[in-house]
DNA sequence: AGCCAGGACTGAG
DNA sequence: CTCAGTCATGGC
């Protein structure tokens, strides 16, 4: 029998899959711009590719604001060929280098998130998830990011509605099962991906590790 | 040789 | 609102 709560559930999870990768030290990447850069290239892309596309903009001196935005966007396009559908990302990524250089960065520190996501959303090109990894990962505000990743793994942990469920409502699930806290958002999505992408290239999501997973929360 | 990657937008019904 | 089509490269 089940008698313990989702919350005591979600948070049972994260330990475990803390006790198995340990700190994930996420975003990857040096500076609060990269981290931004890297959000948007990786829409739907592998991080090797997108990991290429940075290292060619850093090898340039184009990963900083004003020198990007200033840059040939013809260009900054061919730098970012490895990360596949380019002439959009590329629009994206100035769309939200303008909302950037038009914006007093003072500002991701102090208004209240839920208007800053607003603004994030809406810029051409930003959905939530890319709205919510910005948030987290380059401004430190808690605020769980959601992600192909987290509804496979969860739908086969016991929440089969993830499966069709809105991104906003599977949010709201994590952050009322969790204690608002950005160093644990941060993890937990680090070692959804971890786990899925290392551990679980099969597909679907590897079977075993999830038994393995719900043996040990049995137990 | 396909199929898929740490999505999001658009247009049709 | 729901949903297929679109964007495009690289790894397996």
């Amino acid at each position: 029998m089940n008698t313990v709560s989702s919350e005591d559930h979600v948070v049972k999870i994260f330990d475990e899959l803390y006790s198995i990768y340990g700190s994930q030290n996420w975003w990857p990447g040096e500076t609060q711009f990269e981290t931004i850069v890297g959000a948007i290239l990786t829409q739907n892309t592998s991080w090797h590719n997108v990991a290429k596309a940075i290292e060619n903009l850093k090898s340039h001196k184009l990963l900083e604001l004003n020198a990007l935005v200033e840059a040939e966007p013809e260009f900054v396009k061919k730098l970012i060929t490895p990360v596949g559908f380019f002439n959009v990302k590329y629009k994206r990524l100035k769309s939200v280098l303008d909302y950037l250089v038009s914006t007093e960065l003072l500002k991701f520190s102090c208004e209240p998130v839920e208007e800053l996501r607003d603004e994030l959303l809406a810029i051409n090109g930003i959905g939530p998830e890319t709205a919510d990894s910005i948030l987290l990962y380059a401004f430190e505000r808690p605020i769980f990011v959601v992600d192909a990743y987290t509804r496979r793994l969860f739908s086969r942990l016991g929440y089969g509605w993830m499966e069709k469920a809105s991104y906003d409502e599977i949010q709201r699930f994590f952050m009322e099962s969790l204690p608002l806290d950005t160093g644990l958002y941060n993890e937990y999505h680090a070692l959804i991906v971890m786990h899925s992408k290392i551990l679980c290239k099969k597909k679907p999501l590897c079977l075993d590790c999830v038994m393995t997973c719900l043996m040990r929360f049995e137990g």
